[in-house]
DNA sequence: GATTTCTAATGCTATATAGCAATGTGAAAG
DNA sequence: CTTTCACATTGCTATATAGCATTAGAAATC
């Protein structure tokens, strides 16, 4: 034996013949378990490795978590129990109690701190949100309104078609809306998408309904994210009469190609928002 | 480590010659090891623990594979040795080795595929990029010039000095510049920092220099991510002036708040981009 | 009273091992 | 020529354990 070193500490011949999964299975060693986290409870079984169609230990102990903190009872700053004490309270081993932990320290729910404790995040903000008008405006508590200018069928709009993946002659859906904020218009925007891939959506009542919304729900489409480009221009005669502003006006202009979760350019969205009405926020990183 | 990635550059310590603590220390129970991957070869010394200052040995995987990368030796797609491998040629345990790529998966530089294996991710584009001017321009392959406007400290904006977190009557540096492209100014871009932690900014040749690189180069600032607040206005005299466009020309106005990693506000800026120069490019998620 | 030193708690890296679950391949069967 | 099925490979969840590193507070010292 060339490592005496390792066989010297006999980490080998010591846990694995007999077993902890061997042992458990008969005895489960019980411990004084405080129910303060709902212990998995499971943990005689889990001993064996989980039989399938049961939801992982680590993710286990991560809902505990989070149903804490949802409930109210670990406010953000607060400690959440340790890697050991977690591991002690559900009966599972440190390294599982710790992979519960840091994996939920990397989605940001919970901060580690070396030596210290890990601590419930506080509440992140939800920047570069993709969301749609209706969901903004509701977001302030608001209801969004908006007067549809045209809606129909296009088959010229090459470029638009390109940028949704599609052939250059597409028929493509068109929507223009005027969105107000409670009567005064404050932006025009203009939706493209492939008719043929969503027939349904020109019967919409979508003075009323999220264009979102409907996509998600009818449509079955999960919405991923969008690809901006933002720049200032100047109200030309059409918007300056749509919008009632005086031709010339500043505008903020958002183009955006919004894709869904198969990766699939979905809809392409043109906006011209108003100045002193509309603020972007955006989170950039380095 | 919040955002982004983990460094990308290669760790100097390691693969050196597997020399010094090795021969040092007892036999390592030598395997058949092919040096495909320049196996960590300190697997004896590890066994009890790594001396201190050592880069940790999932670290030193990840390098290895990630100097692979940008050697060009694996390409997108292509397959990165699997967990038991790796443990085998870097002689680590394989949840070592497990930790490595999945840590590795998580930052998005690779891929994993349950039952098939690890591969290389496609190279990420890099949206919500925080980027200076000078960078901005670098990146086109331009260089940046600046006309300096104004450059002192100032003592009354309380707005901005909240902003930064700093006391409303506090000394604020305050740096005005006429960005230019070619010889025509683009964009009006005004800077505020705290006069008192950052003194020496006023001295540099800051109609050549970089404002982001001396902050992490000379003032060893490092800089985390901006959040910013995108409308459009217009012109008044004094832009229009500056930046020779009539007066009412829409402007894309930036104004962003930066902060460094210690999560301080450092930076307060704000800019006016002349129309049709200047698209800024984000994503949004949902 | 302020400073330094010790110590317990906690997170981090690492070892070795076990069995389950998804994937792709190649051989056998239809 | 296709389909099916077994198997090797690979990733995923889990066990048990060890020692180092950092932090914060208590104790001892100045």
């Amino acid at each position: 034996m060339v490592f005496g070193e390792t066989g010297g500490k006999c980490a080998i011949s010591r846990n694995l013949p007999e077993a902890a999964w061997l042992r458990r299975r008969v005895v489960p060693r019980e411990g004084k378990g405080s129910e303060a986290m709902r212990p998995l409870a499971a943990a005689a079984v889990k001993g064996t490795m989980q039989s399938r169609s049961e939801e992982p230990a680590y993710k286990q102990i991560q809902n505990a978590i989070r149903r804490r903190i949802d409930a109210g009872q670990l406010k953000p700053g607060n400690p959440v129990p340790s890697e050991r004490e977690l591991a002690r309270l559900h009966k599972v081993s440190l390294m599982t109690a710790r992979h519960a932990l840091s994996e939920m320290a990397r989605d940001g729910l919970v901060e580690r701190r070396h030596g210290a404790g890990t601590f419930v995040a506080p509440p992140r903000v939800h920047f570069n949100k993709l969301l749609g008008y209706s969901e903004q405006m509701a977001s302030l508590g608001l209801t969004a309104h908006s007067r549809i200018i045209t809606c129909g069928v296009v088959t010229r709009e090459h470029e638009i078609a390109a940028r949704l993946g599609l052939a250059p002659t597409s028929r493509l859906g068109r929507l223009e809306r005027v969105r107000l904020a409670g009567d005064e218009p404050v932006a025009l925007e203009t939706c493209y998408w492939s008719a043929d891939e969503f027939p349904s959506l020109l019967d919409a009542p979508l003075d009323r309904v999220s264009l979102f919304g409907l996509l998600e729900r009818e449509c079955e489409v999960e919405l991923a994210y969008s690809d901006e480009e933002i720049d200032a221009t100047d109200a030309d005669l059409r918007i300056a009469d749509l919008l009632q502003i005086p031709r010339g006006s500043p505008l903020l202009r958002i183009r955006q190609l919004i894709f869904s979760t198969k990766s699939r350019a979905t809809v392409y969205a043109m906006g011209f928002y108003r100045s002193g009405r509309h603020t972007l926020r955006v989170r950039r990183f380095r």
